[in-house]
DNA sequence: TAATTTTGTTAGATGAATCTAATTTAGTAG
DNA sequence: CTACTAAATTAGATTCATCTAACAAAATTA
């Protein structure tokens, strides 16, 4: 049984092994605030468990049963999440902080029936897919809408950043998944962007949210 | 704020007290499972924080703030078990262990949400009172059925054990809450009593079962 | 390639929660 | 009242997760 630290590495080594490709010990450091000599041990404590790979001074790589656990506590977060919107009716912007608490709940009865009242969804409140009971994970690949250009446009299907910062920002423009949004211009300054969806035909984004938004492009 | 270890002291004290008026260490200390030693570190520590009153070789009692706290803290557990019994539908036996987790989760719109759903009880699926939002508890004075005389009867109301072994055994005769029983006969030597409710017209149970039913006597 | 910066490791300390062994206090039984 | 037993405390060790300070390796820049 892994603790509760223990459980926080795993799934954020998982978390950035898929947003970045390698991890090195500082992206860890900073992802967990937690000063590199600690993370430099946890990984050694890791590898003994052989749930990581270590070697000085390379990359960190979880090991194949690394990542099916790892992979387990992000669906318990995911699941948890979906559970909290779809069943307790909480919006999207409260649920991360919450599920970050009870993802760690060891009761495979608990996630089993959230899952089964919640119809065995795919994907969570913010577009993330769910792992399967294994901790395998079905990427779909989406386009960042800060790589969009001018006259595109995307239908929005997930959000990078679970945080209540940003759902609310998000939620004041009444931006939500499954919208299409239409790019109408960029300031190549700094990449600022006007757009267009719904009712609304003149909404100016800053890049630091066009690159939270994720989509899938729709021809015409 | 409180850690894990701490919030499960202050909780334990609380129902010890509540079941039998002193608490000494060497009792939490067998309820816990941890050696007499940590309990007498932990308590002058909680001391420090002002949740205990804590004199050398005098019993252990919870201050104001103690007790609130840890009212609290059994109205998360009380409240889980409710939700996982109401909206969840497990089975009253499922939950203790589950509840013993998710208590510990800070977020006062979990719990919130979830007395709503449940339109607020004020008990929980084991009979045990709710505490309110204060920690205040309201109890009520009911009877074991052990106490009970041949030819009395009872509605059974609570029950004093939520292990799931307990409960297994009386979901096996059929025994839940709200039932009328009534004593047919009790053996003297060892307090062995035959009841009778619903289909049921002999079942024998053990005083060790029989002292973790209550109940409320009906005249009759 | 040499100098500098960034990243990572080693060594050693700290605080929380636990333990065992030894000692002390309180309660009980002659 | 003394002796014994049970309960509680003190002292000191251990493990986990963390830290800071110092050093080493790797990467970058000049």
């Amino acid at each position: 049984m892994n603790s509760l630290t223990e459980e926080n590495y795993l799934k954020t080594l998982f978390v950035l092994a898929n947003e970045s490709g390698e991890v090195n010990v500082i992206d860890l450091s900073k992802r967990l605030n937690i000063k590199m000599p600690t993370v430099t041990s946890m990984m050694k404590k890791l590898a003994v468990k052989k749930l990581v790979h270590y070697e000085s001074y390379k990359p960190l790589r979880l090991t194949e049963r690394g990542k099916k656990e790892a992979g387990i506590i992000i669906r318990k977060h995911r699941l948890t999440e979906m559970f909290l919107v779809q069943v307790m009716n909480f919006g999207w912007e409260e649920v991360h902080e919450i599920a970050e608490q009870l993802e760690h709940t060891h009761s495979p009865d608990f996630f089993e029936k959230m899952d089964e009242m919640l119809g065995y969804p795919k994907i969570d409140p913010h577009g993330s897919p769910i792992p399967d009971k294994n901790g395998k994970i079905e990427w779909k690949k989406y386009s960042k809408l800060s790589n969009c250009r001018v006259g595109e446009a995307l239908k929005l299907t997930a959000v990078i950043d679970s945080s209540e910062e940003f759902l609310k920002f998000l939620n004041s423009r009444e931006l939500k998944l499954g919208l299409k949004v239409k790019v109408k211009s960029i300031e190549p300054f700094d990449g600022t962007m006007v757009i267009s969806y719904g009712k609304k035909l003149n909404e100016t984004l800053s890049q630091t949210v066009t690159k939270r938004l994720l989509g899938e492009l729709i021809q015409g």
